[in-house]
DNA sequence: ATTCTATATTGCAATATTACGATAAATATT
DNA sequence: AATATTTATCGTAATATTGCAATATAGAAT
């Protein structure tokens, strides 16, 4: 991403665009959703379920671990990933604020 | 960001992984709390509050614009820009719904 | 112990993002 | 018309992301 100039943001908006950012790419929304069809813990045939290669989901996984957007744990031989309705809630909160503050906006404004 | 597979993905998945994506850089959450602040379609000046040359703020600018996050319009010579709550609310209802989805995970799984 | 299966890590090539100086474009003001 | 002000675009260097083959790791099953 260039150079990088995080320490001027606050930890909040650093936070909540990691976390944005953490979506941002269609194969890890398609994960979610694998992860929501299955409307359970289901662990790792997602990568029969993908276009993509076992390392690359191994990869996209990861990056949703590390904001805590999905939890893993080990089930014998496989791993059981789930979403972490903790950090969903932080984003809809976060997003629910933004919507909030908007509509104080006078509407014979700009907008 | 390397090869992109994004025709293997539903539409929606790119749609809202490119707001999402948007959304996913601390100088962009950074302006959109600045219009918040304001609580108005405040202009240009954005550039004055932030740590970033006006050149890099009008390229932000522009890729909150490319994905209706914020709508601006000309205002003689200066721009106003300002929210834009039909995408908001889109990206709120997406996560709600993943939100609401991953509930019924049941608890006596691995989640 | 060996083999099988599932997941993670490493290394690297291709591509995208970020930032900014320089410059352009467009309107306002004088 | 000339100048100032505001915003956008271009060019480019630095860095990050993406994807995968190859390989490593770890537990299960034989």
């Amino acid at each position: 991403m260039g150079i990088s100039k995080s320490d001027f943001f606050t930890d909040e908006q650093n936070e909540i665009s990691n976390l944005m950012k953490a979506l941002g790419h269609p194969a890890r929304i398609a994960i979610i959703e694998f992860l929501l069809k299955k409307e359970a813990c289901i662990c790792g045939d997602i990568v029969n379920e993908l276009p993509l290669s076992q390392p690359t989901i191994s990869q996209h996984l990861k990056e949703l671990k590390n904001v805590n957007i999905i939890k893993g744990s080990v089930e014998g031989n496989t791993i059981c990933y789930c979403l972490n309705l903790d950090t969903l809630s932080k984003i809809q909160n976060y997003v629910q604020l933004m919507i909030t503050t908007a509509m104080k906006c006078k509407p014979d404004e700009c907008c």
